[in-house]
DNA sequence: CTGTTAGCGCTTTCAG
DNA sequence: CTGAAAGCGCTAACAG
């Protein structure tokens, strides 16, 4: 037994098709009112239920807002898609997720599906990598997006416009300011931290993670203090932990060898580029038995809700990630001529993990 | 200028469209493979990506699967999405969002959504409550998902079945034995704590949350303990949070009371239905000061990824979530005749916060 | 193996 | 204001 469709509510109501279609569904003109009754009446009493993908063949849109994260159960992520299935719930419209743990072959795999499913726009919010051996795969997920444009589509990116993309109509670029926050971050902790710097950041060629390290670097240039060691490692917990075992190793051996001179080794200042790296970084020396900020500080990016439990409390970047989801979905609901640039705005926090230690 | 179709793709193979289809699109005959070499020249010269609309519309199913949750960004559900998508990719489909803060309204006009898009499964996360006044609301969303049944559909719901479905073809439920689980854990806890117990559960009428209060009074009483008191609070942090305000108040006051007399206050220990319930009550908690385990032990529910970075370790009772969001998606891909119910096994998992403090 | 012919369910001109 | 008719893009019988 199949759904009903609008032809047998017509039927039952004694009316055609068309008309039915105009009062079920919304219509410029509206039929008479004793009509209009009938045809109701017939369609809850089928349990009438419009077939969407009927409609937005004829129609030609979808009420689909694509979404496209580096993996859903991370907090970062996971704080935007709220904002994007907020403002979709206000835009009467649906949210397709798909994952991409990072790959532009995935993103441009699910532009494609997006853009078969025909959806009215997509939030793309993981960021873009330009590492070497992603170059084709960019490459066609610009022109992936390209196409999708041309079409009528309208795509958001958040923090970051496309690498190569050429049509600028119906690009809406949510900009984060990384690169600033990260250079004031560095200002400020450069103020009362007086031993080295270390970037903890994640591959080379992510754009997110480039911007808030050269930020960090200039902030810290600025600030007259020599520039910092960066390490590479995954933009996640893992990446950050992986990264803190070696540290802790680096931190206890300097300090080792320094308990026969009379001086203390200087207390490391580490600035992951991220919140879930920080946090790994964090666990892995705790692990070993060195504590925060005593032993170390750290400062992460982002400010995911995690942070409200996590101790030390970490300073970091606070990023709007709701409203930035929201922002994003929102800009992307009015076609726009031309390239649209949105900011946010970024706070910087610091708390207790980049405290003086008490000596 | 529109996407190209299967009918533009023909014409500039010189074949029909039903033979550009067999070749482009998945299908039992395969033409020769000259002719497929045209067609797949021709599609990729002109782009062309197939309307899946269209392509439901003419198949009837959509390679859509609908996913239900109380909220994306709390931990639990999130992991459970992951869950979803990746189980999702393997079977080609994609994954259709709907947020419902638990209430039974919006869960049904979620359903209707996933049924006017023709999703070929649905996937029920979020646990159901029979509290007063969602009656009528509870009601219609079984009749709903009943009809969305009847219609072909599958739904797998997690944790519980649904109140008053009838139509018991096309449902899967994957079961969680909350309440033995819980039992269990009131058990070990029994034997180690000797204090009073107390139950911080969500809302009267949950499911989850009366499952898992059912199960740990047994557990007590099997233990030959007294039945703990209940408090009911929101199902997430700010729940547990407040509750834990007030909770701090009331430790402090007995502990101010008995400094006079010769004994101690004996320690209470708190079960909190969820871990993100524990985790707000841990945060008042030592917002006022208090310490676990030494002033109040914890157990949380579900194990969720948060966890590993928390301190105290919470204990809990660990639930495969991501596995969970696998086995319900995969059940859900296969019609079953009659309800399937399968099974997830849980692990009561003692850490820190209900450890013996040292005295 | 290929092409022709009907639809899938709905919207939307265009007449009446 | 209503109805008839022509698609939206694709698939699936059924012929050839």
């Amino acid at each position: 037994m199949a759904a009903s469709t609008l032809t047998e509510v017509a039927k039952l109501a004694g009316v055609s098709p068309a008309t039915a279609s105009r009062v079920l569904n919304g219509s410029a003109r509206k039929p008479g009112s004793d009509i209009a009754e009938r045809v109701r009446k017939a369609a809850d009493s089928l349990g009438y239920i419009p077939n969407a993908q009927a409609q937005g063949l004829a129609r030609s849109s979808s009420g689909l807002i694509g979404l496209i994260v580096h993996d859903i159960a991370d907090p970062y992520f996971a704080a935007i898609a709220r904002g994007v299935q907020e403002e979709a719930r206000l835009q009467e419209r649906m949210v397709l997720l798909a994952t991409t743990e990072g790959g532009p072959k995935e993103e441009k795999d699910a532009v494609a599906a997006f853009a078969a499913r025909r959806a009215d726009s997509i939030v793309i919010a993981g960021s873009r990598s330009k590492k070497d051996g992603d170059d084709d795969a960019n490459r066609e997920l610009a022109a992936e997006l390209d196409r999708y444009c041309r079409n009528g589509g309208q795509v958001a990116v958040v923090g970051h416009p496309v690498v190569g993309a050429t049509a600028l109509e119906g690009y809406h670029v949510v900009n984060v300011p990384n690169e600033e926050l990260a250079a004031t971050l560095a200002a400020e902790l450069a103020r009362k931290h007086k031993g080295e710097f270390v970037i903890l950041g994640g591959p080379a060629g992510l754009f997110t993670s480039d911007d808030r390290i050269r930020g960090f670097q200039r902030g810290l240039a600025d600030a007259g203090r020599r520039e910092a060691e960066v390490l590479h490692h995954a933009f996640n917990r893992s990446g950050g932990y992986e990264a803190g075992v070696a540290m802790a190793q680096r931190i206890k051996a300097s300090r080792a060898g320094s308990q026969n001179g009379p001086y203390s080794p200087p207390r490391l200042c580490i600035f992951a580029v991220n919140d879930v790296m920080a946090i790994g970084m964090a666990a892995a020396l705790r692990s070993a038995g060195l504590r925060i900020p005593q032993d170390a500080a750290i400062a992460g990016f982002d400010d995911i809700e995690t942070l409200r439990d996590f101790r030390p409390e970490l300073s970091t970047v606070h990023l709007p990630l709701e409203e930035i989801g929201r922002v994003a979905t929102r800009s992307a609901a009015s076609p726009h001529h031309g390239q649209e640039i949105l900011q946010v705005q970024g706070q910087v926090t610091l708390r207790h993990s980049t405290e003086q230690p008490i000596l």
